[in-house]
DNA sequence: AATGTTCGCAACCGCTTCCGG
DNA sequence: GCCGGAAGCGGTTGCGAACAT
């Protein structure tokens, strides 16, 4: 789809940003004004102290706004572009492991940021995962696996149903490898992953893992607000030479049923 | 051509975690 | 150990373009 300028987007509205900031702090979408101070102002100070930095940088949006703004639209490394069908693959086996951390999984794709692949995910990847009867949240099959689909906000409903008590039912069909349940309700960083997730190694071809406890304590992840931090035994190589296995291990190959369509799909193959 | 619907994505919101005093 | 501010995260919403009728 031909995309309008991102400046484009969003009715420009200005006001309410809560108590106490309401005087004149703009919101929705950012102009190329906007976007040539926030750059400006990050490349002579860098990144960092974002609450200040619009003021500095003569900007009428709050920190969070310029910190969201660069993130996903102006850092000089983002990878702009449609997601290619290698980066679509491991989302997917991303996603199965580590569940809805995007920030995790965009960590693991160059140029990508979580924001995008979170889009990409509810909008094109859970739907085909649903198509083909698998459950998005779970990777298990759907019961019935009477595919429906409808407009995204009505899944976006549905999940957000499906969800709204953080603890999803157990699913029927007992899965083989499921990504690990968030460690606390409604926890959306730092959420550990435990035991739970140690075990689920096993028999995934990673069981040099098991006894790590929590294998994915690295500090880098710490400090990309990852996992929990009770555990930081793995070392960042350690971590990284893991999920960089999700590209090349055979075995996790063979337990996703790498087998791919003649269109460069995972068939269904094992679960994809 | 007009109208309605779907889609894609940027941005906002609320919450949690981190960290320094 | 406690508290408050800052930063970061995932969920959700708003809006215009594209597509269908």
């Amino acid at each position: 789809m031909t995309r309008k300028p991102a400046a484009q987007q969003r009715g420009v509205g200005v006001g309410s940003a809560g108590a106490g900031v309401m005087r004149t702090l703009k919101r929705g979408a950012w102009t190329p004004e906007e976007d040539e101070l926030l750059s400006r102002a990050v490349a002579k100070e860098g990144e960092g102290r974002w609450r200040t930095l619009p003021r500095r940088a003569g900007l009428l949006r709050c920190g969070k706004s310029c910190r969201l703004r660069w993130m996903n639209y102006l850092r000089p490394d983002i990878k702009r572009g449609p997601i290619a069908a290698d980066e679509e693959d491991l989302i997917l086996r991303l996603h199965r492991l580590l569940g809805n951390r995007w920030s995790l999984i965009a960590g693991r794709l160059p140029g990508r940021t979580d924001n995008e692949i979170k889009n990409y995910w509810n909008s094109h990847l859970s739907k085909k995962l649903i198509a083909r009867g698998i459950d998005p949240r779970t990777h298990t099959p759907l019961p019935g696996a009477a595919a429906s689909l409808h407009s995204h906000r009505a899944d976006a409903a549905a999940a957000a149903a499906g969800s709204a008590d953080k603890t999803p039912p157990l699913p029927e069909i007992e899965p083989r490898f499921a990504p690990p349940p968030p460690a606390h309700p409604s926890s959306s960083s730092g959420a550990g992953v435990g035991g739970d997730f140690a075990t689920s190694m096993v028999g995934f071809g990673v069981e040099g893992f098991e006894g790590f406890g929590d294998p994915f304590c690295a500090p880098d992840v710490a400090a990309r607000g990852g996992f929990g931090l009770d555990c930081p035994i793995v070392d960042d190589a350690t971590f990284s030479s893991f999920l960089d296995s999700l590209m090349n291990e055979e075995r996790i190959a063979d337990y996703f049923g790498d087998h791919k369509d003649a269109d460069g799909e995972n068939d269904q193959g094992g679960a994809y």
